[in-house]
DNA sequence: TGCTTGACTTCGTGTTGCTCGAATGTTCTA
DNA sequence: TAGAACATTCGAGCAACACGAAGTCAAGCA
């Protein structure tokens, strides 16, 4: 049984997003002691893992409790559950293309940057296009 | 020059967003006409769509107020705004790797329910480690 | 001319997902 | 015995929008 500074070096959530997790009703069966401190095991860090997954791909804490509630009515609600998570594997695949996108973009500026920043230390005489390459949509 | 709900249609940005966006000072040079209506040019678009870039690395609005004021400073400002961009390049990166780590994740779980569907409607007999594979912390 | 429509404006409130501080309590250690 | 180091709840605050209400204005039309 970890406490909750010991679940927060595990997951590498804040203490105030486990609680905050925790009331919200996305870990399931959280144990209390007498003194009423939450009392987290192997499973309710499996939980917290998760939820962070689910969340970080997008899903709304309110869908996720449901798909925590799904759970917890056992085989009868796989077909449910999956159609959830399909859902939002497509949309975890739509962030990863966008991902590549951002890096390519910022990428893009290093490049143009770096460029800029060697002009300005060698012959200074020589910054074409005014105004940083307006021609260039990404720059600026 | 465009309205804002042409620039809407541009960007993929609400107009809400738009209007945040201008109202924080991200957008330099917004015109208004006489009746007070915000007139955007191809350059306010140019900007609209790279304070989206940004914001969607991680960058917050006010960074990325910081980073436009730097930019209408001119170029003695290259080298702090680079350090910004080399930044959130970075934060981009991890980004790109949590979103293949999800990606992987989502497609797990995906792997795993098609699986215990297709048991269960086919000989239901041989639902093997009850409670759907406890032993894989990954599903649930 | 007068009226309706529609797109814009500002302003203020609501939402999500945390984040934090304050007040309080228990337990361990010097 | 005091205080440090944890934990608790509750309520407020914050970021980044989302949205409705009320007002303004130009254009179109009977």
């Amino acid at each position: 049984m970890y406490t909750i500074k010991e679940v927060s070096q595990k997951t590498h959530l804040t203490p105030y997003t486990i609680r905050f997790y925790t009331d919200k009703g996305l870990v399931p069966n959280i144990q209390r002691n007498k003194n009423n401190t939450r009392l987290f095991n192997e499973e309710s860090i499996g939980w917290l893992i998760r939820v962070k997954y689910l969340k970080d791909c997008g899903m709304p804490i309110k869908v996720i409790k449901h798909y925590v509630d799904l759970y917890l009515e056992g085989t009868d609600s796989l077909l449910p559950r999956y159609k959830i998570i399909l859902e939002y594997t497509h949309l975890a695949q739509k962030q990863l293309e966008d991902a590549k996108k951002r890096v390519k973009f910022m990428q893009h500026k290093v490049k143009h940057y770096t460029e800029l920043i060697n002009k300005t230390n060698g012959n200074t005489s020589d910054i074409i296009n005014t105004k940083e390459c307006l021609h260039d949509n990404f720059i600026r």
